[in-house]
DNA sequence: AGCACGCCGACT
DNA sequence: GTCGGCGTGCTC
């Protein structure tokens, strides 16, 4: 009686696959193990799914598969059934989505169980031998001195940068032994929580929020909304307190920037446990090791960024994420999953706590706390009782500019520099101009592969395409008309850190932005000195505002506020409220006030006013509220179909087909196709369909069912296409 | 997503 | 003459 299992494979293709069940492995199979299976002329590895005796297949098609990989489930049930949850809701496949939840290494079909390190030591023979024998081989002589003091592990050799070759002469006089250890889980931290430091005295809205917390049971979400200063990381290291003490883990989840050292190291002195820090620079074998870690129970906190939501854990019991509206929790390809979305489901999964962090809470987050179904916890007070910033509007508006900069941007500038301190200034357009302007005709060039203009890079004498990477020498020539008389148009952080200089000579400036951090370490150098005081005037791109505290700083200004709160996104103001209220915390702090000052052109702008006068959270309610009149989210649930081909033609055909398969009534609204944002990019042709409903359950029930349908179109051959539920950005 | 097969342009 | 560009089709 042949067995057959279903695997999900990581291909994303939306099915699984059925494989025989090898004689040899019938007694074996469970679910949730792992096994490589042969699919076309390649071996990959995929998660068995169910268990059957009879196969739909033709018997023909029908392959054994080729190695089970586990002998017990990987993931926890709770996980699984995470990634099954989130593959349904992402329209992805469900091999696709596990794969995503497992570590480089397991998906590659490398063991799970624990590893065993090899340790060296002497034997009898080695240790009756004098070691002045060695005295022409110093390599040896130098091992043979540290085997005497203790035995050395496999890892010690390349930490320790100890001869290999030294080693290998030692085995072969038959002077060392070796040894296999397998790591054995220390669990003691469970049984008695050592603190390394004592906790800080909390505030009254602290200790208030610390007690709310500490006194929920079972899966409950709250929202921490704690201004910039306000001492959440405190609320945060009571609370893991709490939980830890109760012998349970916890999994801190930050945005990509905010993976600091000085992060981490918070954590670190205040807990003596193993904490399992999983971030981009690890290699596989080492995040692998973390993922044993946390699974196992060891590791008794687990940091980490967007992928980190996936780490097992044998003993849940929280789950934080810290500054929760940034937008690098949500996964920008492949599955486009959002790992706070996910955290949540996680939390009600495994009946432990999330709480999500933030000064400046995405309005997703805000209604569910306004709403009641998460709890609101405010931290209002700024630990060292700061004073307020002051804020200015500058009407740029028939002003004449330099470089960007108004004439009373100057001035206040001047004024903050002379008193000693530091200056900061946003401006999100990295590179000298924005475009190349031919300044007898007027053309300006365009990119011969996107939609977009070239940015001219005068340090590297190139105009180059944001949007492709396409680059070119700065020609001398306008395209157009062959004038000589080309020039950049508009300002970019090359330009206005140029003109900076020129204007401020005696105040050094730095620029900090993608083409100025490309090498590694160099944002934390640059940093660095900042911070050091070795700049006075900093420039940058939104990089520079994410999670960088310059406590010198006591004028921020924001060049151009028009490109950022009146593009074509919806989200826009709130991304820009987000920004605004993040830089305006870290200007200046309790014996210098700070100021902020906005450069625009609509200065009597209703949104601006409103945001300057009544702070982040009135003016979040007030968007709230428009999104609820303009039926977007979070009022409706909106997905966005992507569509791209060499002819225009194919994607639009293609997205007219899915629509009309799509209902449209009074619930259900279907918007397109039309041409993305970005029309043209890389030589594609790109177009889209949007489509919402109010209701959340019909949109997953009326897109699943046509989904097969939408696969089987002749039409979606023709053009790649992806599926973004609750997209970010309309891009 | 890979990987192969297959059919058209600039090279030793 | 061929090497290699990527369009198309298939994977239990």
């Amino acid at each position: 009686m042949p067995v057959f299992v279903e695997v999900a494979l990581p291909v994303p293709m939306r099915q699984t696959f059925s494989y025989q069940v090898p004689e040899s492995n019938v007694s074996q199979i469970q679910l949730g193990l792992r096994v490589k299976v042969p699919f076309g002329r390649q071996q990959l590895v995929g998660l068995i799914t169910a268990i059957k005796q009879e196969c739909d297949v033709p018997a023909n098609k029908i392959k054994p598969f080729s190695e089970l990989l586990d002998t017990t489930p990987l993931l926890p049930e709770s996980l699984y059934k995470l990634t099954l949850w989130a593959a349904r809701y992402y329209f992805a496949s469900q091999g696709q989505m596990l794969s995503q939840a497992l570590p480089v290494a397991l998906r590659k079909g490398l063991s799970a169980q624990p590893q065993t390190v090899t340790f060296f030591s002497l034997n009898d023979a080695g240790k009756a031998v004098d070691i002045s024998v060695l005295k022409r081989a110093p390599a040896q002589k130098k091992l043979f001195e540290l085997l005497q003091q203790s035995s050395i592990s496999q890892d010690d050799f390349t930490t320790q940068e100890l001869s290999k070759v030294a080693l290998k002469a030692l085995e072969d006089k038959g002077w060392v032994e070796r040894q296999l250890v397998v790591n054995e889980t220390d669990l003691s931290w469970r049984e008695q929580l050592n603190m390394t430091e004592t906790p800080l005295k909390l505030n009254k809205q602290q200790a208030v929020a610390v007690s709310v917390l500490n006194q929920q049971k079972g899966f409950h979400c709250s929202l921490l909304e704690g201004i910039t200063g306000s001492g959440k990381t405190e609320v945060y290291l009571s609370i893991l307190e709490t939980i830890l003490k109760q012998g349970k883990q916890a999994l801190i989840l930050v945005p990509e920037i905010g993976l600091t050292p000085q992060t981490i190291n918070r954590f670190k002195r205040r807990f003596d446990v193993t904490i399992a820090v999983i971030h981009s620079a690890l290699t596989d074998n080492q995040r692998l090791e973390a993922w044993r870690q946390a699974r196992s129970g060891e590791a008794a906190i687990i940091i980490g960024t967007r992928s980190a939501l996936f780490t097992p854990m044998a003993y849940p019991g929280l789950i934080i994420l810290d500054e929760e509206h940034d937008s690098s929790f949500k996964q920008q390809e492949g599955v486009r999953y959002h790992a706070r979305d996910l955290a949540v489901m996680r939390g009600h999964l495994e009946k432990v706590q999330v709480i999500l962090g933030s000064a400046t809470p995405s309005l997703e987050t805000l209604q569910n706390a306004i709403s009641g179904r998460y709890t609101h916890l405010e931290l209002a007070e700024r630990a060292g009782a700061a004073q307020k910033v002051k804020q200015g509007i500058i009407d740029i508006r028939s002003q004449p500019l330099k470089s960007g900069m108004s004439a009373s941007m100057i001035n206040e500038m001047r004024m903050h520099l002379d008193a000693g301190n530091q200056v900061l200034l946003f401006l999100n357009r990295r590179g000298f101009s924005p475009a190349l302007l031919c300044h007898e005709c007027g053309h300006l060039h365009e990119c011969d592969r996107c939609d977009a203009f070239f940015t001219v890079h005068q340090g590297l004498n190139e105009i180059c395409c944001h949007h492709c990477g396409n680059q070119y020498a700065i020609p001398h020539q306008c395209h157009e008309c062959g004038s000589t008389m080309l020039m950049g148009h508009g300002t970019g952080t090359e330009q206005l850190a140029q003109a900076l200089e020129q204007e401020f000579p005696q105040y050094p400036v730095v620029r900090i932005d993608r083409d100025t951090t490309r090498k590694k370490g160099s944002l934390e150098k640059q940093l660095n000195s900042i911070l050091k005081g070795e700049y006075k005037i900093l420039v940058g791109t939104q990089m520079l505002a994410k999670g960088h505290h310059f406590p010198d700083v006591t004028l921020v200004g924001l060049m151009d506020v028009d490109g950022a709160l009146f593009s074509a996104d919806f989200r826009a103001p709130e991304r820009f409220a987000q920004l605004y209220t993040q830089v305006s915390g870290r200007a200046g702090r309790a014996d210098k006030p700070g100021k902020v000052l906005l450069q625009t052109h609509q200065s009597e702008n209703p949104i601006l006013h409103d945001l300057l006068k009544n702070g982040y959270g009135k003016f979040a309610r007030a968007q709230l509220e428009e999104r609820q009149q303009a039926l977007l989210p979070p009022a409706w649930h909106m997905v966005l179909l992507r569509a791209d081909a060499h002819l225009a033609e194919d994607a639009d055909n293609f997205l007219q087909q899915v629509a009309n398969l799509l209902p449209q009534d009074k619930d259900f609204e279907v918007i397109g196709p039309m041409p993305a944002p970005l029309d043209r990019k890389a030589g594609k042709y790109r177009r889209q369909l949007l489509f919402q409903a109010k209701n959340r359950q019909r949109l997953q029930q009326e897109f699943e069912q046509i989904l097969p349908q939408i696969e089987a179109l002749t039409e979606s051959k023709r053009c790649r296409w992806s599926i973004d539920r609750d997209p970010q950005d309309l891009m």
